[in-house]
DNA sequence: CGGGTTTGACCAGCGC
DNA sequence: GCGCTGGTCAAACCCG
């Protein structure tokens, strides 16, 4: 049985994805409202693609990183960084290499950031020269490739080392400009009609096994409108999430921030503490993680 | 009972 | 070819 999921978005090189996700005008990425009613990607539009980026991309924000501490850019130089990764830090986002590594002072206190993103822990291994193990783990999103290592520098054993891979590109899903996609090949089978909670497996395998450039996933029908952050979130929450695309991810709220105030500690920042209810999911804001809440116990 | 973690086995790359 | 190493698999295990 061959694993026909070896195919998926990472099919795309992420540099090439994620330069569509920026613009404006790609005919694979469309915003909600915006794209269906006035392209003129006004200042709403920008606010949400600076939004929805970070929310599509593992890592944390350039700002956190630096905040956070060192980033060890592997091999390359922003100078060398083409004009579309440019464009990207200076939208937020941190690096469009296939990995990048990223430094954290972990806390005393053990309270660790989590992104919102579900991660499963799949393998851990020693380290030659190191006395702490490397876990490795991977998004539990069947369609998405994502993965990170976490490992404690032998160094400093109050620093983390994570290394990011891959991207969330599941969370792109609903902005995929159908009408392009279509056309394809997936023919309009789904039945189009699942109201609510009820996840087909089979279509989610079905999406899952369907080639980066076929998939087509629910007809997208109308997206609500609305501002992007709030109104999305529900939307995902409340509609999307019986399309089987990101209810995946609705789960994943963000861990209840310690009672005291873990938020302000500054060597640990970027945890922007926010709240569990699940009327107000927080995955937009909180995406620095280090998932090792469960490693280092 | 389902989902996540453990942990040793397995495998592919690589240097010798 | 052999051994080392990093990455992944998967059965056993754990826990809510």
């Amino acid at each position: 049985m061959e694993e026909s999921m070896a195919a998926t978005w990472s099919d795309w090189s992420e540099e090439e994805l994620v330069r569509e996700l920026l613009d404006n005008d790609s005919p694979l990425f469309v915003l909600p409202e915006e794209a269906v009613q006035s392209r003129a990607a006004s200042v709403f539009g920008k606010e949400a693609i600076n939004r929805f980026i970070p929310n599509v991309y593992s890592g944390p924000t350039i700002q956190d990183i630096e905040t956070a501490l060192s980033v060890t850019t592997g091999t390359v130089q922003p100078q060398e960084l083409s004009n579309a990764r440019l464009s990207l830090l200076e939208r937020g986002l941190s690096k469009v290499e296939h990995k990048y590594t990223l430094k954290i002072k972990s806390c005393g206190n053990g309270i660790m950031a989590d992104d919102g993103y579900k991660w499963r822990k799949y393998g851990q291994k020693s380290i030659k020269n190191s006395p702490n193990p490397r876990s490795y783990y991977r998004c539990t999103n069947p369609r998405c490739s994502a993965k990170k290592q976490v490992e404690r520098s032998s160094e400093d054993p109050d620093t983390l080392i994570i290394t990011y891979e891959g991207l969330h590109l599941h969370f792109a899903y609903p902005f995929f400009n159908l009408n392009n996609q279509a056309q394809n090949s997936t023919p309009p089978m789904k039945k189009t009609k699942k109201k609510t909670l009820d996840p087909q497996p089979e279509d989610q395998e079905r999406e899952a096994q369907e080639s980066p450039r076929s998939l087509t996933p629910d007809p997208v029908p109308d997206l609500p409108p609305g501002p992007f952050p709030d109104r999305y979130q529900e939307f995902v929450k409340e509609e999307r999430s019986s399309q089987g695309l990101l209810q995946d991810m609705v789960p994943f709220m963000i861990r209840n921030p310690k009672p005291t105030s873990a938020s302000s500690n500054s060597s640990c920042s970027s945890y922007r503490s926010s709240p569990t209810s699940p009327s107000s999911l927080s995955w937009a804001t909180s995406y620095f993680d280090v998932g090792i809440n469960h490693s280092f116990g």
